[in-house]
DNA sequence: TCTGGGGTCCTAGGACCC
DNA sequence: TCTGGGGTCCTAGGACCC
């Protein structure tokens, strides 16, 4: 394990992103519990801090707590993820300013470089970040600041969950770090998930501060590479550094609970054409071409009914990114799969095995034209990405959707759809 | 009635080779 | 009677992340 020199990483967070995206636009839920659901309306994924204090729990079904939305006039919604995507991208764009180093972590978070900035001073810098990305974007943000990625986690952590800091905490040569860390259950590490959060509060390493000081090779026979890594970063040895360049995708998957239970063939048909063709755009997307296609569908394992659950996967003649090609392949596989009599609930389309778009390999026996296709893709990502999702599509994809997944309680896409752009009133008071 | 979706990396173990 | 040792590749499964 390579150790990383003199570095200092900030990682900026958003705070309870998408219940802050949906307040961006909607001021009158400023200070109310609000909670963004999952796909179909069926999990609690983001809620406002009102929303923690109430008691939604994350990742709690929907039904369950129609008591407490009542009660305390929760404001629910469903994911709008055009909107998040764009808010995300406002948010990314304007941290990026403040570092020439930057690592998009997940759509609401990054990792800044900070090496070699001003030591002194970078807690002051960090309030000018997270006040510049409040203004610009409306989105409130806490920074944490550390020698290693893993700390700059925990300062972040840290940070949010205690009002005196503001925000943002720097532990670059803070006394109080070991205290801190001291503080911090275990489980709550950046690299310890719930399994090892549970082991090590089992051998009585409790906190942070307790793993920091584990015996490395214990570490390393139970917890492998990984968690010798995450102790290293907690002692201020930085092992992880920055990524700025997104890698390619290995797997590329599409899949979606229906709104309802479908029985009819033809209906999962059109779900799974118009995931496999989600997934070839994606593909195309990265000048990828896949070899390998699996399909999958399942019944509802929640419900009290007959259970089938089963996937086919198919190696591909020749690597393809054509949609008309791997919507062909994943219906060859759901006709082998499907069988009827069963209330199916979810499927999905996932692709593996990539090569680069340029190392086609063809066969002896390929006869179809590559070309022609390939100027078709590129006609239609084209005009999708100009008109919107899915404005052409193959006729396989079908228009009803009766599959469509449950989305009651949509907010608008106020910055990425014309219609529905706030219209602001100046002369009203 | 109602229970998400999309990724990554690492390890162990089996098959196979010389 | 006795059954090596080292390497690679692949896959399944388990852990993690958001």
């Amino acid at each position: 394990m390579q150790a990383l020199k003199n570095k200092l990483f900030a990682l900026a967070d958003c705070n309870n992103f998408y219940a802050s995206c949906e307040r961006v636009f909607n001021p009158k839920l400023e200070g109310k519990p609000v909670v963004v659901l999952s796909n179909n309306d069926g999990c609690v994924i983001a809620r406002s801090n009102e929303a923690k204090v109430v008691g939604v729990k994350m990742g709690q079904p929907a039904f369950q707590m129609a008591d407490i939305i009542e009660k305390n006039n929760v404001y629910v919604f469903s994911t709008n993820f055009v909107l998040y995507g764009d808010m995300s991208n406002r948010v990314m764009n304007t941290l990026a300013q403040f570092t020439p180093d930057i690592e998009i972590y997940s759509i609401d978070e990054a990792f800044l470089d900070f090496t070699g900035f001003d030591t002194e001073h970078i807690t002051d810098y960090a309030k000018g970040i997270q006040s510049t990305v409040k203004q610009w974007t409306g989105i409130p943000v806490s920074i944490g600041i550390a020698e290693t990625k893993t700390l700059a986690k925990v300062a972040n952590h840290i940070a949010k969950k205690n009002p005196e800091f503001d925000g943002v905490l720097s532990l670059y040569n803070n006394h109080m770090t070991d205290s801190l860390l001291g503080r911090l259950p275990v489980d709550d590490v950046w690299g310890v998930g719930k399994q090892y959060g549970k082991f090590l509060m089992d051998k009585g390493i409790k906190t942070a501060l307790h793993l920091k000081n584990a015996d490395e090779k214990w570490i390393l026979k139970h917890m492998h590479v990984p968690g010798q890594r995450t102790v290293m970063e907690l002692r201020g040895t930085s092992c992880i550094r920055i990524e700025s360049i997104i890698p390619d995708r290995k797997g590329i998957c599409t899949a979606r609970s229906f709104g309802k239970p479908m029985s009819n063939y033809e209906d999962i048909e059109q779900a799974v054409a118009t995931f496999a063709a989600k997934c070839s755009e994606k593909l195309r997307r990265q000048h990828s071409i896949t070899k390998t296609l699996t399909v999958f569908i399942m019944t509802n394992r929640f419900a009290d009914t007959p259970q089938y659950v089963n996937g086919k996967t198919i190696q591909l003649p020749v690597a393809t990114n054509h949609a008309n090609e791997i919507i062909h392949h994943a219906l060859s596989g759901l006709r082998l799969l499907f069988r009827k009599g069963y209330l199916y609930k979810k499927a999905g389309v996932i692709l593996s095995d990539f090569v680069q778009e340029d190392q086609q390999q063809f066969t002896l026996w390929d006869n179809i034209d590559r070309e022609k296709y390939a100027k078709l893709m590129k006609s239609l990502d084209c005009i999708n990405t100009a008109n919107g999702d899915e404005v052409v599509k193959f006729a396989i994809q079908g228009t009803q959707k009766r599959w469509k997944m449950k989305q009651e309680r949509l907010s608008p896409c106020y910055t990425t759809r014309w219609k529905d752009l706030l219209t602001i009133d100046v002369n009203k008071k």
